[in-house]
DNA sequence: CTGTTAAATGAATATTATTCAGTTTTATGT
DNA sequence: ACATAAAACTGAATAATATTCATTTAACAG
């Protein structure tokens, strides 16, 4: 019974906690304010990262500094559940797809796609939608304004 | 005109395509790549943060870790228009939502929610949503499997 | 108890971050 | 084109951190 496949204490999550909310925070600094030696907080950190807790570390980038003004969601309609994992796949391999989620009840896909502008939105229908094989419909959904984008899991004060 | 607000070189697309894929990439392995001084390297990067270019460091959990199995899209309609940007902002101080999205069309908002199981979402709707004056209705998005979820923008390879 | 394993410490060493003075490059106004 | 000012870069010196590892401590099963 893999139930607790990741056994995690009250230090790994004081760990997390930090290293969410700022990814360089150095060991030194961690280490200080739990209290630890550094050598023990890399160690946690590397074996955080090996189990596969910590998947990676990035820079979050306003898009507008890369011009990529337009964020839409594209409900995908597809053809039915057989051969249709494939849809996912591909539609993963395309660049400005930021996220691919197999959705429940209307077999299909819900994207999270970013582009320049609306141009850029049209040609990756044109462009990449279109030539992927299974899919019946698409309906979209344009944001206006984000209000919030961390992307920040809540984490816990105890864990069994 | 604040046309090129944030106007990047080559260099700077390179430090930010080497960041967002590993943010805890030191500066001296950056100089290398680059070819340049480490201290260069530092003062692009100061410079990027500080021109919010760089928005945060993080790192990303594996939900799973922490046990939050669920994940969900809520469209949320809204009454109207006028005194209802209160609602995203009040959206977006609930813990277990991960974005917030004010979308076209329909007066209303697309929020990104991860909850432990369905109960805790169940939980969220009773508790935090309802509690949010202006929401008129929701409809509720299951996410079954996540293909891809890195949120990884596409740098492009030059910029005036 | 005793042996075994996992985790932490602390010191030594390697590597990196950071600062800064001096130089080069770039941009700009004349 | 030229002079000048501002911005960016280099390289060396110093401060700080990462990393390794032998030893100690803690947790725990038999």
């Amino acid at each position: 019974m893999a139930k607790l496949e990741y056994s995690l204490d009250q230090i790994d999550l004081q760990i997390l906690r930090i290293m969410q909310d700022n990814a360089r925070t150095n060991n030194a600094d961690i280490a200080r304010e739990l209290g630890m030696a550094p050598s023990a907080i890399l160690e946690r950190v590397k074996k955080l990262e090996q189990k596969n807790v910590i998947l990676q570390y990035n820079a979050r980038i306003n898009p507008a500094a890369l011009d990529q003004k337009m964020l839409s969601f594209i409900f995908i309609k597809t053809q039915d559940i057989i051969g249709v994992q494939k849809v996912g796949l591909l539609l993963a391999e395309v660049p400005d797809v930021l996220e691919v989620h197999d959705i429940a009840g209307e077999d299909g896909y819900l994207i999270k796609v970013r582009t320049n502008d609306s141009a850029g939105l049209v040609d990756l229908m044109r462009n990449s939608l279109s030539k992927i094989e299974g899919i019946i419909s698409t309906r979209t959904t344009i944001v206006l304004e984000t209000v919030k984008e961390d992307n920040k899991l809540v984490i816990p004060s105890k864990e069994a």
